[in-house]
DNA sequence: GGAAAGACATTTTTT
DNA sequence: ATGTCTTTCC
């Protein structure tokens, strides 16, 4: 068997429609004749090729192309499938796209016979919270009580049928009549204004098919067959929405991995896919078990950590593959030295002859990128942070785009309130409270009361100003409403927006101008790509998509992520960083045992990202913004059998003198200090020798004390036996659990 | 009304 | 350490 996973079959269909390069259940799978399939795919199994194949297989049979609807996470994912089919006939017209993509898609259509104007915008969580924070003001409510944030989750909590834990206690004191009035509000609001939210792209669907039979049969006659891919992460909502718009005779696959199920926390119901065959009694299943992706150590690690979650879908992966390297664990002391240590694995694999591009690091929190960046960029590694703050999420693009809204949305009030006075037009908070008072008093949609802003008792610079806006808008309102690029532009130009950004003296602001730019650049391209695409669909376009649709293969460079982001790919090298309680599992899901058991599927997905090579770090101690703390490593990490890992120590990795001398960064290249290990040498070996006296003095222990060791934490010591040199402590871990050490070596604290 | 300075909390993941 | 929200002063 090969270990070279660029030597897999291409994925593609086979023009001639051949299944001999499938195995038997994908080949099962691929031609399942009955109504309702399961696909339960492992990590690494070939999911993507069974789906693609059972679409092109689907279109053999006879199925119209239009008939299909497939259903993916991400839009990227979409895009790739619709990829793949251009090369059958008709393969284009196949549906493919994400749940809000189909929902808005049938509300921009049919929106009008369940009361939704077609015109409707998109509100992303920005928007929902500038909306809240207004209501906010409007209502006195004091934003410590419930926090907006708070409010927001529990707002779509409530919308999504309020299974689970949470997100707001309202129980405590005073919460829930002021809740319940933010709620009240913030749906009336977004009515008002013909708004809608993520939740409302999903459940305003599933109402218009229950409400409107005569619409969800029109459906039911189209769509033959219904695929969704990524089963595990969908809601009840989206669950909801599916069996609405299955007609009777229609048939369904869906495919996904319960173990890979990490969106719980945004409304995931596992249960969807544990039980599908509740939902279609006739439904069978196909696993896919064999692996494709991993070496035999790396899979067997991520299968011995995954193993040890309670009421799993019963499935074991296997590879073919040789055994691979082990998965290397590396314990550092600090954050610092993590960095290092994952520039010099870097170093390292490249030295091997791996390209940057074939590398990804992983972390939990996508705050700990900085970090790693600043290590990569001392030791000049290029890489690319998918995610973090991404383009469309960009304060001055969403600024653009809120302009462009207004055109397409007078109403659409979070619109209105991110720009009217941006650039200044004296347009500040007083005004806009006496504009919202008036609004209410005529119950008129904001952008429509400032229209009348004298009647509302603004000033005359305020009403100025707000005129001028208005003008604006009208003005480009006259315009057609494709190609988008031209409109944008009037738009930047006529509201100065782009001149302010030009003669600001913050240099931030002319990168932000860049950003602008971009922008507009980007709305050229759609209009090339997409000739008759309007403004509308651009705008829907924009607030549709997902960090990861912005990423790319092939950059040249190693990609950084969270593990969230990671999902659904693949890299020959992986290096998961932070691998610690609190990161693995999450501070926040500790005590909640649905929670813990998704905190291990993460890990699992880190893991089985990786083809060839997986390194794990993780840190003794880190500084937080609450100062420096005390690290203990991942308990994930204790169920990884000692034979499948390679256990490293920071020092172990030599002193910097093992950097190469091309890759020596330039001294004089750099703002940055390095930090103190990796700079001097000697000053690290005195911290070490430091350490080491600290140690022989020893903390005088007795059985029964709390103690802290580097490596495993805290823990009660249990016995002493020995003396001297071979004295050993047997101490109880909190989270290894009891351990036998040598008291010379255990670099044991006290702790009160 | 606006700018600047200061207080303050913030860190999970995101369609 | 950073960014956001609030306060203060012009």
């Amino acid at each position: 068997m090969s270990t070279n996973p660029y030597a897999h079959p291409n994925p593609s269909p086979q023009p001639d429609g051949s299944l001999g390069d499938l195995n038997d259940a994908q080949r099962g799978a691929v031609t399942h004749a009955g109504d309702a399939l399961l696909v339960v795919a492992g990590a690494g199994t070939g999911k993507t090729r069974v789906l693609t194949r059972r679409v092109a297989w689907l279109i053999q049979q006879g199925l119209a192309p239009y008939r299909i609807l497939a259903i993916t996470f991400t839009n990227k994912a979409a895009d790739e499938l619709k990829r793949r089919l251009e090369e059958l006939p008709g393969g284009a017209q196949v549906w493919a796209g994400t749940f809000h993509r189909f929902g808005s898609f049938l509300l921009r259509r049919h929106g009008a016979d369940i009361g939704i104007d077609p015109g409707f915008t998109i509100l992303d969580r920005d928007d929902q919270l500038s909306i809240l924070k207004a209501i906010y003001k409007d209502l006195d409510i004091d934003p410590a009580t419930p926090r907006p944030v708070e409010a927001l989750s529990m707002i779509s909590h409530v919308k999504n049928g309020g299974g689970g834990r949470p997100p707001l206690d309202l129980t405590a004191p005073g919460i829930a009549a002021s809740f319940d009035a933010l709620r009240e509000h913030y749906i009336a609001r977004l009515r008002q204004a013909d708004l809608l939210d993520f939740d409302d792209l999903l459940l305003e669907t599933v109402r218009l098919l229950t409400e409107c039979p005569h619409i969800a049969e029109q459906y039911h006659q189209r769509f033959g067959h219904v695929l969704v891919d990524e089963y595990q992460d969908t809601n009840v909502v989206q669950r909801d929405l599916l069996l609405r718009v299955l007609g009777p005779d229609a048939g369904i696959t869906v495919v996904g991995d319960p173990d890979q199920s990490i969106y719980r926390w945004r409304g995931a119901a596992v249960r969807n896919i544990l039980e599908f065959d509740q939902d279609f009694p006739d439904a069978e299943q196909v696993l896919l078990e064999r692996n494709y992706r991993s070496t035999g150590h790396i899979l067997g690690a991520a299968e011995s950590v995954i193993e040890r979650n309670k009421g799993r879908h019963a499935k074991r992966l296997f590879t073919e593959q040789d055994d691979g390297a082990l998965v290397k664990l590396t314990r550092c002391r600090n954050g610092e030295d993590e960095g290092t240590v994952a520039a010099q694995q870097i170093a390292n694999w490249q030295d091997a002859g791996r390209r940057l591009d074939q590398i990804a690091v992983f972390y939990r929190v996508n705050s700990m990128s900085r970090g790693i960046e600043l290590a990569l960029n001392q030791r000049r590694i290029p890489y690319v942070v998918v995610a973090g703050t991404e383009f469309f999420q960009r304060r001055e693009v969403k600024d653009a785009l809120a302009y462009a809204r207004l055109v397409a949305n007078p109403k659409d009030e979070a619109a209105f309130l991110r720009v009217v006075n941006k650039p200044r037009r004296g347009v500040g908070a007083a005004s806009l409270r006496k504009l919202r008072d008036f609004a209410a008093m005529h119950d008129l949609a904001l952008g429509t009361a400032a229209s009348r802003a004298e009647e509302a008792g603004m000033s005359k610079r305020a009403a100025n100003g707000v005129k001028r806006f208005l003008a604006l808008l009208e003005r480009v309102r006259a315009m057609p409403v494709a190609p988008v690029a031209p409109i944008l532009e009037a738009l930047l130009e006529g509201s100065e927006y782009r001149a302010t950004l030009q003669d600001s003296p913050d240099d931030l602001d002319r990168s932000r101008l860049e950003n602008v730019d971009e922008l507009v650049a980007y709305a050229r391209e759609f209009g090339k790509q997409e000739p008759e695409g309007d403004l509308r669909t651009f705008l829907e376009r924009a607030a549709l998509v997902s960090d990861q649709d912005g990423y790319e293969r092939g950059t040249g460079r190693v990609s950084l992520m969270s593990v969230h982001a990671a999902k659904g790919l693949e890299f020959p090298c992986v290096l998961i960083t932070g691998a610690e309680m609190g990161y693995f599992p999450h501070a926040r899901s500790l005590g909640d045992p649905a929670g813990e058991e998704e905190e291990r599927r993460l890990f699992y997905v880190a893991m089985t990202r990786a083809q060839e090579e997986l390194s794990v770090t993780h840190a003794a101690r880190r500084q937080t913004y609450m100062g420096e703390e005390h690290r203990v490593p991942s308990p994930y990490l204790n169920d990884v059998p000692s034979s499948r890992l390679d256990n490293q120590d920071f020092a172990a990795w030599g002193a910097p003198a093992a950097w190469s001398e091309a890759r020596q960064p330039d001294p004089d290249a750099f703002d940055f200090e390095l930090p103190a290990s990796a700079s001097h040498p000697s000053e690290a070996m005195a911290a070490l020798q430091h350490e080491a006296a600290v140690r022989e003095s020893g903390p005088g222990l007795e059985v029964g004390e709390r103690v802290l060791h580097p490596y495993f934490g805290a823990g009660r010591l249990e016995a002493v036996s020995g003396a001297g040199e071979d004295a050993r402590v047997t101490i109880d871990f909190d989270a290894f659990g009891q351990k036998q050490l040598l008291l010379r070596h255990a670099r044991l604290e006290k702790l009160p």
